[in-house]
DNA sequence: ATCCTACGATAGACACTGTCTAAGTCAAGA
DNA sequence: TCTTGACTTAGACAGTGTCTATCGTAGGAT
């Protein structure tokens, strides 16, 4: 049983067998499944299971708190279960593969008062880049 | 004249209509538009310029690096003329907006060599989000 | 100045990502 | 068990980006 079915069922969620399976499938470390993907996956246990669903699904666990949505390249937004965490991603610049990782220091710090134009700012979001060890060999 | 204009001709670039167009476009602070708001812009001045000319001079602007790709909102990918001075970006989470900024520090030195996992980490980007002046009042 | 031709531009089909609607289904409380 | 409104579904549709076949022309050659 995975945290985020039980943190689901905390807050009300009515409990449909297409909930479940997506959250089955988003369950682990370093999950970061595009919405194609986790249909892929979800369809595998629950093979009538739509598109349409899947993307419901996600965006009401987004909007709710539960899942991150990262936008690491210019194509499809992926779904990080890792919400209650904070951190950041380092993405392989040839082969897409990405890693949580946790900077030093708070990087909201960096940006001084004379560089935020009057903005409240809230959050940041920071992607190193570079070439995985296996891509390196 | 764009100085964006003077390094493509410098470059060999065949000077053709349409790749002045864009390099026009381009030229300015603060610029952060998307492939098909260029090629709005661009159909402006040059009525018959293709939305596939203006995505592949994009393209090809981006691969020698005298534009950059930024991808802030998960949807289309924007254009950044302001290649040759590196900073990161503050979007405004309502209304969109974005402005270029520099924080203090290299943001790679945040990351310590226990959290690199053997990459070669050569880039990073920055996007600090938060609710701007006018979207505030 | 004119010619040649390789490089660039074009139209439009196609693929991927995400949203929406109308109609059917079912989880869970009464 | 019954009821109901929350949930799911198929598929149409929209936005973004890529690709190919064909046409046009920038700029060097003559
Ligand atoms: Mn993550
Ligand atoms: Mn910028
Ligand atoms: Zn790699
Ligand atoms: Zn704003």
């Amino acid at each position: 049983m995975s945290d985020l079915l039980e943190r689901l069922r905390e807050r009300g969620w009515r409990m449909t067998a297409q909930r479940r399976v997506v959250a089955e499938v988003l369950d682990g470390q370093h999950v970061h499944l595009t919405a194609d993907e986790v249909h892929a996956r979800a369809t595998e246990r629950l093979p009538e299971i739509s598109r349409a669903t899947v993307y419901n699904t996600l965006g009401e666990m987004v909007s709710i708190g539960e899942v991150i949505e990262v936008a690491t390249d210019g194509r499809a937004k992926r779904y990080d279960p890792n919400a209650h965490r904070p951190h950041q991603h380092l993405v392989c610049s040839r082969c897409g593969t990405i890693r949580d990782v946790h900077p030093q220091g708070d990087p909201l710090a960096a940006l001084p008062a004379s560089e935020r134009f009057g903005f409240a700012v809230s959050t940041v979001e920071v992607t190193y880049r570079g070439v995985c060890p296996d891509c390196a060999a």
